[in-house]
DNA sequence: CGCGCTTTGTGAACAGTTTCACGAACCCCT
DNA sequence: AGGGGTTCGTGAAACTGTTCACAAAGCGCG
């Protein structure tokens, strides 16, 4: 019933999804040790991770798998919708707004901004682009997604948070500075080749840790 | 001068891009403190780092810039070029087709394959989208990208392994199974939404930890 | 009902990472 | 050449996260 920890969180993501494929399985009940396997994991870290927010599981039984669902739903937060705010509507941009697996999950990207002239006006998946400067001025976003170059995301960063969003996804190969009321998460796909990069150059076969994610 | 750990490794990325920036504002030397402010860490956080693989710096003075950027630069395996398998050319697959940046840090994407019949032969910024069938003959390629559905990750994944591939970059919101040979690095931009969800989510102002990026 | 089997929940040990704190090295100025 | 100011390198401490190991709970069956 502590703190959740964030290693923690990514991991209720993962059981969230792995549960709805044994749901569909058939199975009433999942053992941690079913759990970590489909993970990767050790079953002492599933009871760990579980055991962090309730004790769901019957001994000698499992965990009932409907219920656990629902418990961590609710605790990531995907029993409600979220409205986000996208801004670049370039490669990134474009590709994320046509994956329907965000609105799935309760995230709708009800906005898209862009600097670029040309793009402005334009219709991509629904949603007419519209130009960065009316970003500030904000519609109640609860989030905010950069994929815009780089140069730029600072500048953004700085009016989504002037929009109000409390979260904010960026993708572009920068740290951003927030106020510590917001949430920042910053995928780096560059980053994560280099990582890539230095782990294929290790001369040893490195004691190579799990992936991490 | 001991092992370089992966949280390590992911800071040296930001290092080296921090690093040329300096450089191009004209400083030859840098402090640990001013690596620091700019990633938003502390200053022993990044001497740690660099000591992890040598002392670089000199008391009183700094870091030479240079230097130490072509120090990151073969810790990284920056000093060569990567060839990369791209599977998947849908939405996901070509973003990452179309930006320039991998290549400009060394990573050429010299194939790109796809399983929709209908997209087999199209070109997509040069590159010819060849059936997926091809891929575990393999050319030689240093690492592969997944950007499939789910559904396909791990088949390809097999495949890619089977190419003879080092290392693999996946997209797929899937935990994939790889020889432990294979390095395996997963973004998973689902996972990151809902961790922001449940950030969100939380009633008090929680410890919001930086960005771990 | 009692025994054997399974599986959870958790304190304790362990491992890995970050922060602290301070001696040593080095520059610059007088 | 000496003193003051800066900054590195690094052992030790603090912290965070993972794994271990085992008592307790619960089922099924004879």
């Amino acid at each position: 019933m502590s703190r959740i920890s964030e290693p923690t969180v990514r991991r209720l993501s993962h059981y969230y999804r792995v549960l709805l494929e044994v749901a569909l399985e058939g199975r009433r009940m999942v053992s941690s040790q079913m759990l970590a396997d489909r993970e990767g994991i050790t079953s002492a870290q599933v009871r760990k991770d579980l055991s962090s927010f309730g004790s769901f599981g019957r001994r000698g039984l499992g965990y009932p798998i409907e219920h656990l669902r629902n418990e961590i739903r609710t605790i990531l937060g995907l029993d409600r919708r979220w409205s986000v705010a996208m801004v670049g509507a370039g490669h990134i941009g474009s590709a994320l707004l046509a994956y329907t697996g965000f609105e799935q999950q309760g995230f709708d990207i009800v906005a898209v901004f862009d600097s670029e002239p040309e793009r402005i006006g334009e219709t991509i998946d629904g949603r007419t682009v519209r130009p960065a400067s009316e970003i500030a001025a904000g519609e109640g976003w609860d989030m905010g997604v950069i994929a815009t170059p780089g140069r730029a995301a600072q500048e953004v960063a700085d009016a989504l948070v002037a929009a109000g969003v409390r979260g904010i996804l960026n993708f572009a190969p920068r740290k951003l500075k927030v106020p510590e009321w917001v949430t920042l998460r910053t995928v780096d796909m560059t980053m994560e080749f280099e990582s890539l990069s230095f782990a294929l150059t290790q001369p040893k076969p490195t004691k190579r840790r799990r992936d991490r994610t």
